[in-house]
DNA sequence: GTACAAGAAATTGTTGACAATCTTGAATGT
DNA sequence: ACATTCAAGATTGTCAACAATTTCTTGTAC
Protein backbone atom coordinates (compact mmCIF):
# COMPACT_ATOMS: atom_id res chain seq x y z
CA UNK A 1 0.00 0.00 0.00
CA UNK A 2 1.12 4.00 -0.73
CA UNK A 3 -0.22 7.05 -1.07
CA UNK A 4 -2.23 7.24 -4.49
CA UNK A 5 -1.74 10.22 -6.06
CA UNK A 6 -1.98 12.94 -2.73
CA UNK A 7 0.31 15.34 -1.72
CA UNK A 8 2.99 12.64 0.05
CA UNK A 9 4.54 15.26 2.27
CA UNK A 10 2.00 16.23 4.69
CA UNK A 11 -1.38 14.34 5.82
CA UNK A 12 -4.26 14.79 4.93
CA UNK A 13 -6.89 16.94 6.58
CA UNK A 14 -10.67 15.73 6.95
CA UNK A 15 -11.77 17.64 4.25
CA UNK A 16 -9.28 16.43 1.69
CA UNK A 17 -10.16 12.92 2.55
CA UNK A 18 -13.81 13.97 2.05
CA UNK A 19 -13.14 14.88 -1.39
CA UNK A 20 -11.14 11.74 -2.02
CA UNK A 21 -13.13 9.43 -0.87
CA UNK A 22 -16.05 10.56 -2.14
CA UNK A 23 -13.78 10.99 -5.45
CA UNK A 24 -12.99 7.15 -5.16
CA UNK A 25 -16.72 6.28 -4.62
CA UNK A 26 -18.58 8.10 -7.58
CA UNK A 27 -15.48 7.47 -9.97
CA UNK A 28 -16.41 3.91 -9.34
CA UNK A 29 -12.17 2.74 -7.74
CA UNK A 30 -14.49 1.51 -4.43
CA UNK A 31 -16.96 -0.92 -5.74
CA UNK A 32 -20.31 -1.36 -4.27
CA UNK A 33 -20.57 -3.15 -0.57
CA UNK A 34 -16.68 -3.00 -0.30
CA UNK A 35 -15.26 -2.62 2.59
CA UNK A 36 -14.29 -0.09 4.23
CA UNK A 37 -12.10 -1.00 6.88
CA UNK A 38 -10.85 2.20 8.94
CA UNK A 39 -6.95 1.47 8.74
CA UNK A 40 -6.76 0.22 5.86
CA UNK A 41 -7.92 3.39 4.37
CA UNK A 42 -5.44 5.10 6.67
CA UNK A 43 -2.31 3.30 5.53
CA UNK A 44 -3.42 3.66 1.66
CA UNK A 45 -3.84 7.49 1.48
CA UNK A 46 -1.93 8.43 4.47
CA UNK A 47 -4.10 9.75 7.18
CA UNK A 48 -4.70 9.04 10.27
CA UNK A 49 -7.20 6.82 11.21
CA UNK A 50 -9.46 9.39 13.61
CA UNK A 51 -9.45 11.60 10.31
CA UNK A 52 -10.27 8.59 8.09
CA UNK A 53 -13.18 7.79 10.73
CA UNK A 54 -14.37 11.99 10.55
CA UNK A 55 -14.60 11.38 6.48
CA UNK A 56 -16.69 8.20 6.47
CA UNK A 57 -18.97 9.73 8.82
CA UNK A 58 -19.54 12.81 6.88
CA UNK A 59 -19.88 10.73 3.29
CA UNK A 60 -22.66 8.15 5.49
CA UNK A 61 -24.84 11.49 6.06
CA UNK A 62 -24.33 12.12 2.22
CA UNK A 63 -25.78 8.86 1.57
CA UNK A 64 -22.32 7.42 -0.78
CA UNK A 65 -21.49 5.10 2.80
CA UNK A 66 -23.34 2.73 4.53
CA UNK A 67 -22.07 2.04 8.74
CA UNK A 68 -23.80 -0.14 11.12
CA UNK A 69 -22.53 -0.02 14.35
CA UNK A 70 -19.76 -2.13 15.65
CA UNK A 71 -19.01 -3.55 12.13
CA UNK A 72 -17.61 -0.97 10.02
CA UNK A 73 -18.77 1.07 6.81
CA UNK A 74 -18.96 -0.31 3.32
CA UNK A 75 -19.70 1.76 0.13
CA UNK A 76 -23.42 1.88 -0.31
CA UNK A 77 -24.78 0.13 -2.67
CA UNK A 78 -27.79 1.44 -4.48
CA UNK A 79 -30.87 -0.84 -5.40
CA UNK A 80 -32.34 -0.08 -9.21
CA UNK A 81 -35.60 0.92 -7.01
CA UNK A 82 -33.87 3.68 -5.10
CA UNK A 83 -32.02 4.78 -8.52
CA UNK A 84 -35.64 5.20 -9.52
CA UNK A 85 -36.58 7.21 -6.35
CA UNK A 86 -32.84 9.35 -6.57
CA UNK A 87 -34.61 10.66 -10.51
CA UNK A 88 -38.15 11.01 -9.70
CA UNK A 89 -36.68 13.30 -6.79
CA UNK A 90 -34.36 14.68 -9.51
CA UNK A 91 -37.37 15.40 -11.80
CA UNK A 92 -39.26 17.11 -9.12
CA UNK A 93 -36.32 19.65 -8.21
CA UNK A 94 -34.93 20.15 -11.79
CA UNK A 95 -38.64 20.69 -12.94
CA UNK A 96 -38.90 23.31 -10.52
CA UNK A 97 -35.04 24.74 -10.98
CA UNK A 98 -36.33 24.61 -14.62
CA UNK A 99 -39.35 26.94 -13.55
CA UNK A 100 -37.17 29.50 -11.98
CA UNK A 101 -34.48 29.30 -15.21
CA UNK A 102 -37.74 30.38 -17.49
CA UNK A 103 -38.05 33.03 -15.17
CA UNK A 104 -34.87 34.45 -14.76
CA UNK A 105 -32.96 33.82 -17.56
CA UNK A 106 -31.28 36.81 -19.36
CA UNK A 107 -30.94 37.00 -23.21
CA UNK A 108 -27.18 36.12 -23.62
CA UNK A 109 -27.93 32.97 -21.36
CA UNK A 110 -31.21 32.32 -23.78
CA UNK A 111 -28.57 33.13 -26.78
CA UNK A 112 -25.75 30.36 -25.01
CA UNK A 113 -28.77 27.82 -24.33
CA UNK A 114 -29.80 28.03 -28.43
CA UNK A 115 -26.58 27.36 -29.45
CA UNK A 116 -25.99 24.03 -27.37
CA UNK A 117 -29.74 22.80 -28.84
CA UNK A 118 -27.63 23.22 -32.26
CA UNK A 119 -24.46 21.13 -30.75
CA UNK A 120 -26.95 18.47 -29.50
CA UNK A 121 -28.51 18.30 -32.93
CA UNK A 122 -25.17 18.28 -34.55
CA UNK A 123 -23.41 15.79 -32.06
CA UNK A 124 -26.88 13.23 -32.42
CA UNK A 125 -26.61 13.84 -36.46
CA UNK A 126 -22.94 12.54 -36.39
CA UNK A 127 -23.79 9.72 -33.71
CA UNK A 128 -21.41 11.64 -31.37
CA UNK A 129 -22.07 10.16 -28.26
CA UNK A 130 -19.32 11.80 -26.00
CA UNK A 131 -20.70 15.14 -27.26
CA UNK A 132 -24.09 14.61 -27.07
CA UNK A 133 -23.40 13.10 -23.16
CA UNK A 134 -20.85 16.21 -22.68
CA UNK A 135 -23.71 18.46 -24.13
CA UNK A 136 -26.56 16.78 -21.76
CA UNK A 137 -24.98 16.94 -19.10
CA UNK A 138 -23.83 21.11 -19.53
CA UNK A 139 -27.68 21.42 -20.47
CA UNK A 140 -28.73 20.36 -16.97
CA UNK A 141 -25.85 22.31 -15.12
CA UNK A 142 -26.82 25.32 -16.70
CA UNK A 143 -30.57 25.26 -16.34
CA UNK A 144 -29.65 24.60 -12.75
CA UNK A 145 -27.37 27.43 -12.58
CA UNK A 146 -29.38 29.83 -14.23
CA UNK A 147 -32.56 28.79 -12.01
CA UNK A 148 -30.29 30.44 -8.72
CA UNK A 149 -31.66 28.18 -6.59
CA UNK A 150 -29.23 27.01 -4.19
CA UNK A 151 -30.38 24.88 -2.04
CA UNK A 152 -32.19 22.56 -4.73
CA UNK A 153 -29.40 22.53 -6.78
CA UNK A 154 -26.96 21.28 -3.41
CA UNK A 155 -29.81 18.84 -2.90
CA UNK A 156 -29.84 17.67 -6.73
CA UNK A 157 -25.95 17.55 -6.79
CA UNK A 158 -26.12 15.20 -4.02
CA UNK A 159 -28.40 12.85 -5.00
CA UNK A 160 -26.93 12.74 -8.25
CA UNK A 161 -24.03 11.13 -6.09
CA UNK A 162 -25.51 8.55 -5.42
CA UNK A 163 -27.05 7.28 -8.63
CA UNK A 164 -24.19 8.23 -10.74
CA UNK A 165 -23.24 4.34 -11.73
CA UNK A 166 -26.69 3.84 -13.04
CA UNK A 167 -26.60 7.43 -15.17
CA UNK A 168 -23.54 5.94 -16.89
CA UNK A 169 -24.91 2.97 -17.82
CA UNK A 170 -27.61 4.94 -19.52
CA UNK A 171 -26.24 7.02 -22.36
CA UNK A 172 -24.69 4.22 -23.41
CA UNK A 173 -28.18 2.89 -24.20
CA UNK A 174 -28.71 2.82 -28.50
CA UNK A 175 -31.74 4.51 -29.35
CA UNK A 176 -31.52 6.56 -26.36
CA UNK A 177 -30.19 9.75 -28.18
CA UNK A 178 -32.97 10.12 -30.35
CA UNK A 179 -35.74 9.73 -27.83
CA UNK A 180 -34.26 12.49 -24.92
CA UNK A 181 -33.03 14.64 -28.23
CA UNK A 182 -36.75 16.39 -28.66
CA UNK A 183 -37.03 16.40 -24.81
CA UNK A 184 -33.69 18.33 -24.52
CA UNK A 185 -34.85 20.52 -26.85
CA UNK A 186 -38.20 21.32 -25.73
CA UNK A 187 -36.92 21.84 -22.43
CA UNK A 188 -34.39 24.73 -24.12
CA UNK A 189 -37.26 26.51 -25.88
CA UNK A 190 -39.68 26.82 -23.00
CA UNK A 191 -36.70 27.97 -20.64
CA UNK A 192 -36.11 30.33 -23.20
CA UNK A 193 -39.20 31.44 -24.27
CA UNK A 194 -40.14 32.52 -20.46
CA UNK A 195 -42.57 29.92 -20.07
CA UNK A 196 -42.22 28.63 -16.60
CA UNK A 197 -44.77 26.06 -16.86
CA UNK A 198 -43.94 24.50 -20.35
CA UNK A 199 -40.13 24.61 -19.03
CA UNK A 200 -40.80 22.58 -15.64
CA UNK A 201 -43.13 20.20 -17.72
CA UNK A 202 -40.61 19.04 -20.15
CA UNK A 203 -38.07 18.76 -17.24
CA UNK A 204 -40.17 16.41 -15.32
CA UNK A 205 -40.87 14.33 -18.56
CA UNK A 206 -37.68 13.96 -19.70
CA UNK A 207 -36.27 12.93 -16.53
CA UNK A 208 -39.41 10.58 -15.95
CA UNK A 209 -38.47 9.26 -19.24
CA UNK A 210 -35.21 8.59 -17.74
CA UNK A 211 -36.40 6.99 -14.69
CA UNK A 212 -38.31 4.36 -16.97
CA UNK A 213 -35.36 3.38 -18.27
CA UNK A 214 -33.47 2.51 -15.46
CA UNK A 215 -36.47 0.77 -14.38
CA UNK A 216 -36.63 -1.26 -17.40
CA UNK A 217 -33.16 -2.43 -16.98
CA UNK A 218 -34.04 -4.42 -13.87
CA UNK A 219 -37.01 -6.06 -14.90
CA UNK B 1 -22.84 23.04 33.73
CA UNK B 2 -24.37 19.89 34.78
CA UNK B 3 -25.89 17.29 32.21
CA UNK B 4 -29.29 17.73 31.27
CA UNK B 5 -31.95 15.52 31.52
CA UNK B 6 -29.84 12.95 29.86
CA UNK B 7 -28.94 9.26 31.56
CA UNK B 8 -26.36 10.53 33.87
CA UNK B 9 -24.34 7.14 34.44
CA UNK B 10 -22.40 6.42 31.04
CA UNK B 11 -21.75 9.13 28.62
CA UNK B 12 -22.92 9.30 25.11
CA UNK B 13 -22.65 7.94 22.78
CA UNK B 14 -22.04 10.05 18.76
CA UNK B 15 -25.40 8.77 17.74
CA UNK B 16 -27.01 9.90 21.11
CA UNK B 17 -25.52 13.23 21.26
CA UNK B 18 -26.59 14.60 17.32
CA UNK B 19 -30.05 13.79 18.35
CA UNK B 20 -29.39 15.67 21.53
CA UNK B 21 -27.91 18.78 19.75
CA UNK B 22 -30.49 18.46 16.91
CA UNK B 23 -33.35 18.67 19.28
CA UNK B 24 -31.61 21.43 21.03
CA UNK B 25 -31.31 23.04 17.58
CA UNK B 26 -34.75 22.72 16.13
CA UNK B 27 -36.32 22.82 19.59
CA UNK B 28 -34.74 26.44 19.72
CA UNK B 29 -32.66 25.87 23.27
CA UNK B 30 -29.87 26.49 20.94
CA UNK B 31 -30.63 29.90 19.02
CA UNK B 32 -29.04 31.04 15.69
CA UNK B 33 -25.60 32.38 15.49
CA UNK B 34 -24.52 31.34 18.56
CA UNK B 35 -21.47 29.64 19.01
CA UNK B 36 -21.13 25.92 19.53
CA UNK B 37 -17.69 25.76 21.62
CA UNK B 38 -16.52 22.18 21.60
CA UNK B 39 -15.37 21.76 25.52
CA UNK B 40 -18.37 23.91 26.26
CA UNK B 41 -20.78 21.13 25.04
CA UNK B 42 -18.70 18.21 26.26
CA UNK B 43 -19.04 19.88 29.74
CA UNK B 44 -22.68 20.41 29.66
CA UNK B 45 -23.84 17.31 28.14
CA UNK B 46 -21.48 15.27 29.51
CA UNK B 47 -19.50 13.85 26.59
CA UNK B 48 -16.04 13.51 25.50
CA UNK B 49 -14.76 16.90 23.14
CA UNK B 50 -14.37 13.79 20.44
CA UNK B 51 -17.54 12.68 20.34
CA UNK B 52 -19.23 16.31 20.23
CA UNK B 53 -17.12 17.02 17.09
CA UNK B 54 -18.24 13.93 15.41
CA UNK B 55 -21.96 15.19 16.13
CA UNK B 56 -21.41 18.66 15.31
CA UNK B 57 -19.04 17.44 11.77
CA UNK B 58 -23.16 14.98 11.19
CA UNK B 59 -25.01 18.37 12.11
CA UNK B 60 -22.70 20.51 9.35
CA UNK B 61 -23.92 17.87 6.72
CA UNK B 62 -27.53 18.25 7.77
CA UNK B 63 -27.40 21.85 7.26
CA UNK B 64 -27.84 22.63 11.17
CA UNK B 65 -24.44 23.56 11.92
CA UNK B 66 -21.85 25.98 10.24
CA UNK B 67 -18.50 25.52 10.78
CA UNK B 68 -15.40 27.57 9.45
CA UNK B 69 -11.75 26.29 9.27
CA UNK B 70 -10.15 26.65 12.54
CA UNK B 71 -13.01 29.25 14.11
CA UNK B 72 -15.49 26.76 15.36
CA UNK B 73 -19.41 25.68 14.74
CA UNK B 74 -22.54 28.00 15.19
CA UNK B 75 -25.99 27.36 14.97
CA UNK B 76 -26.47 27.70 11.28
CA UNK B 77 -29.29 31.01 10.98
CA UNK B 78 -31.17 30.51 8.08
CA UNK B 79 -32.07 33.83 5.76
CA UNK B 80 -35.80 34.61 4.97
CA UNK B 81 -34.23 34.07 1.39
CA UNK B 82 -32.95 30.59 2.10
CA UNK B 83 -36.61 29.68 4.03
CA UNK B 84 -38.67 30.83 0.38
CA UNK B 85 -36.32 28.53 -1.30
CA UNK B 86 -36.70 25.36 1.38
CA UNK B 87 -40.32 25.57 1.00
CA UNK B 88 -39.93 25.74 -2.81
CA UNK B 89 -37.91 22.52 -2.67
CA UNK B 90 -40.55 21.23 -0.10
CA UNK B 91 -43.20 22.07 -2.77
CA UNK B 92 -41.66 20.13 -5.58
CA UNK B 93 -41.14 17.28 -3.43
CA UNK B 94 -44.13 17.00 -1.47
CA UNK B 95 -46.23 17.58 -4.86
CA UNK B 96 -43.86 14.34 -6.16
CA UNK B 97 -45.77 12.70 -2.60
CA UNK B 98 -48.69 13.73 -3.02
CA UNK B 99 -48.53 12.51 -7.03
CA UNK B 100 -47.43 9.04 -5.71
CA UNK B 101 -49.86 8.67 -2.78
CA UNK B 102 -52.66 9.75 -5.26
CA UNK B 103 -51.76 6.31 -6.91
CA UNK B 104 -51.37 4.12 -4.31
CA UNK B 105 -54.10 5.37 -1.73
CA UNK B 106 -56.04 2.25 -0.42
CA UNK B 107 -59.82 2.93 0.53
CA UNK B 108 -58.54 2.41 4.40
CA UNK B 109 -56.54 4.99 4.02
CA UNK B 110 -58.74 7.48 1.79
CA UNK B 111 -60.95 7.11 4.46
CA UNK B 112 -58.65 8.15 7.12
CA UNK B 113 -57.53 10.91 4.75
CA UNK B 114 -61.74 11.89 4.79
CA UNK B 115 -61.87 11.90 8.69
CA UNK B 116 -58.96 14.34 8.98
CA UNK B 117 -60.85 16.37 6.43
CA UNK B 118 -63.92 16.65 8.94
CA UNK B 119 -61.63 17.32 11.94
CA UNK B 120 -59.94 20.14 10.08
CA UNK B 121 -63.45 22.21 9.31
CA UNK B 122 -64.30 21.38 12.86
CA UNK B 123 -61.10 22.79 14.18
CA UNK B 124 -61.38 25.86 12.02
CA UNK B 125 -64.66 26.72 13.13
CA UNK B 126 -64.41 26.17 16.41
CA UNK B 127 -61.06 28.69 15.98
CA UNK B 128 -58.92 25.79 17.59
CA UNK B 129 -55.74 26.44 16.22
CA UNK B 130 -53.71 23.87 18.20
CA UNK B 131 -55.71 21.13 17.12
CA UNK B 132 -55.74 22.64 13.33
CA UNK B 133 -51.96 23.06 13.32
CA UNK B 134 -51.58 19.12 14.78
CA UNK B 135 -54.11 18.26 11.53
CA UNK B 136 -51.86 20.02 9.30
CA UNK B 137 -48.83 18.20 10.10
CA UNK B 138 -50.69 15.45 9.94
CA UNK B 139 -51.74 15.41 7.04
CA UNK B 140 -48.48 16.13 5.40
CA UNK B 141 -46.77 13.05 7.13
CA UNK B 142 -49.65 11.03 5.76
CA UNK B 143 -49.53 12.06 2.48
CA UNK B 144 -45.64 11.41 2.43
CA UNK B 145 -46.32 8.08 4.07
CA UNK B 146 -48.55 6.66 1.64
CA UNK B 147 -46.34 8.05 -1.34
CA UNK B 148 -44.08 5.19 0.29
CA UNK B 149 -40.89 7.53 -1.26
CA UNK B 150 -38.04 7.13 1.28
CA UNK B 151 -35.29 9.79 -1.13
CA UNK B 152 -38.47 12.18 -1.20
CA UNK B 153 -39.21 11.48 2.67
CA UNK B 154 -36.12 11.62 4.24
CA UNK B 155 -35.01 14.97 1.83
CA UNK B 156 -38.06 16.94 3.05
CA UNK B 157 -37.64 15.77 6.66
CA UNK B 158 -34.01 17.17 6.66
CA UNK B 159 -35.00 20.10 5.12
CA UNK B 160 -38.17 20.67 7.60
CA UNK B 161 -35.63 20.57 10.41
CA UNK B 162 -33.67 23.60 8.99
CA UNK B 163 -36.78 26.22 8.44
CA UNK B 164 -38.79 24.95 11.06
CA UNK B 165 -38.60 28.27 13.13
CA UNK B 166 -40.42 29.96 10.05
CA UNK B 167 -43.02 27.27 9.87
CA UNK B 168 -43.49 27.69 13.99
CA UNK B 169 -44.41 31.45 13.24
CA UNK B 170 -46.60 30.94 10.73
CA UNK B 171 -49.05 28.70 12.15
CA UNK B 172 -50.10 31.97 14.38
CA UNK B 173 -50.55 34.44 11.74
CA UNK B 174 -54.33 35.18 11.92
CA UNK B 175 -56.43 34.28 9.26
CA UNK B 176 -53.98 31.93 7.35
CA UNK B 177 -56.53 28.68 8.27
CA UNK B 178 -59.33 30.56 6.04
CA UNK B 179 -56.25 30.41 3.54
CA UNK B 180 -55.20 27.56 4.09
CA UNK B 181 -57.99 25.09 4.80
CA UNK B 182 -59.39 24.99 0.94
CA UNK B 183 -55.80 24.35 0.01
CA UNK B 184 -55.84 21.35 2.60
CA UNK B 185 -58.84 20.11 1.41
CA UNK B 186 -57.80 20.49 -2.43
CA UNK B 187 -55.12 18.11 -1.43
CA UNK B 188 -57.23 15.19 0.26
CA UNK B 189 -59.73 15.33 -1.75
CA UNK B 190 -57.55 14.53 -5.36
CA UNK B 191 -54.84 12.47 -3.13
CA UNK B 192 -58.52 9.93 -2.40
CA UNK B 193 -59.75 10.38 -5.91
CA UNK B 194 -56.58 8.98 -7.52
CA UNK B 195 -56.10 12.07 -8.99
CA UNK B 196 -52.39 12.38 -9.27
CA UNK B 197 -52.13 15.29 -11.68
CA UNK B 198 -54.28 17.55 -9.41
CA UNK B 199 -53.09 16.36 -6.21
CA UNK B 200 -49.40 17.24 -7.14
CA UNK B 201 -51.24 20.57 -8.40
CA UNK B 202 -52.58 20.95 -4.90
CA UNK B 203 -49.70 20.25 -2.91
CA UNK B 204 -47.03 22.58 -4.97
CA UNK B 205 -49.95 25.51 -4.61
CA UNK B 206 -50.44 24.82 -1.09
CA UNK B 207 -46.72 24.78 0.01
CA UNK B 208 -45.85 27.88 -2.68
CA UNK B 209 -48.86 30.04 -1.08
CA UNK B 210 -46.85 29.15 2.07
CA UNK B 211 -43.29 30.22 0.16
CA UNK B 212 -45.31 33.54 -0.37
CA UNK B 213 -46.20 34.24 3.26
CA UNK B 214 -42.53 33.92 4.26
CA UNK B 215 -41.55 36.25 1.39
CA UNK B 216 -44.03 38.77 2.44
CA UNK B 217 -43.35 38.86 6.56
CA UNK B 218 -39.23 40.16 5.23
CA UNK B 219 -40.13 43.00 3.08
C1' DG C 1 -5.68 58.96 21.47
C1' DT C 2 -4.82 55.67 17.88
C1' DA C 3 -2.35 52.21 15.49
C1' DC C 4 0.61 48.53 15.70
C1' DA C 5 3.00 44.49 17.61
C1' DA C 6 3.96 40.84 20.74
C1' DG C 7 2.60 37.66 24.02
C1' DA C 8 -1.09 35.08 26.48
C1' DA C 9 -5.37 32.71 26.43
C1' DA C 10 -8.79 30.23 24.16
C1' DT C 11 -10.21 27.16 20.72
C1' DT C 12 -9.89 23.99 17.09
C1' DG C 13 -7.29 20.15 14.49
C1' DT C 14 -4.83 15.82 14.81
C1' DT C 15 -2.89 11.83 16.63
C1' DG C 16 -2.00 7.58 19.07
C1' DA C 17 -3.39 4.67 22.80
C1' DC C 18 -6.81 2.06 25.20
C1' DA C 19 -11.47 -0.18 25.73
C1' DA C 20 -15.43 -2.48 23.79
C1' DT C 21 -17.29 -5.30 20.35
C1' DC C 22 -17.53 -8.46 16.72
C1' DT C 23 -15.56 -12.31 13.88
C1' DT C 24 -12.92 -16.35 13.13
C1' DG C 25 -11.32 -20.76 14.03
C1' DA C 26 -9.78 -24.42 16.81
C1' DA C 27 -10.78 -27.56 20.56
C1' DT C 28 -14.08 -30.40 22.87
C1' DG C 29 -17.92 -33.29 23.75
C1' DT C 30 -21.73 -35.93 21.91
C1' DA D 1 -19.56 -35.91 11.51
C1' DC D 2 -21.86 -32.10 13.83
C1' DA D 3 -22.93 -28.65 17.16
C1' DT D 4 -21.09 -25.82 21.06
C1' DT D 5 -17.83 -23.23 23.65
C1' DC D 6 -14.28 -20.34 24.18
C1' DA D 7 -10.14 -18.00 23.15
C1' DA D 8 -7.38 -15.23 19.82
C1' DG D 9 -7.42 -11.82 16.28
C1' DA D 10 -9.41 -8.07 13.90
C1' DT D 11 -12.08 -3.99 13.90
C1' DT D 12 -14.62 -0.25 15.66
C1' DG D 13 -15.71 3.16 19.55
C1' DT D 14 -13.91 6.36 22.90
C1' DC D 15 -10.81 9.21 25.14
C1' DA D 16 -7.17 12.33 26.65
C1' DA D 17 -2.96 14.57 25.34
C1' DC D 18 -0.44 17.33 21.98
C1' DA D 19 0.03 20.67 18.02
C1' DA D 20 -1.66 24.45 15.23
C1' DT D 21 -4.43 28.31 14.71
C1' DT D 22 -7.14 32.13 16.01
C1' DT D 23 -8.62 35.63 19.22
C1' DC D 24 -7.99 38.56 23.03
C1' DT D 25 -5.09 41.45 25.94
C1' DT D 26 -1.50 44.35 26.98
C1' DG D 27 2.23 47.38 26.14
C1' DT D 28 4.60 50.68 23.23
C1' DA D 29 5.55 54.11 19.78
C1' DC D 30 3.96 57.92 17.26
Amino acid sequence: METLGGITGRSLTVAELVDVLRSAIVGGDLVPNQRLVEADLAAEYGASRGNIRAALAELTVEGLVERVQNRGARVRAVSVEEAVEITEVRAALEALCARKAAERITADEAAELQKLAGRMKDAVERGDRDSYSECNQILHARVIDISAQQTAAATIHRLRGQAVRFQFRLARQPGRPAVSLPQHLAIIDAVCAHNPDAAAHAMRVHLESVADVIRSTHT
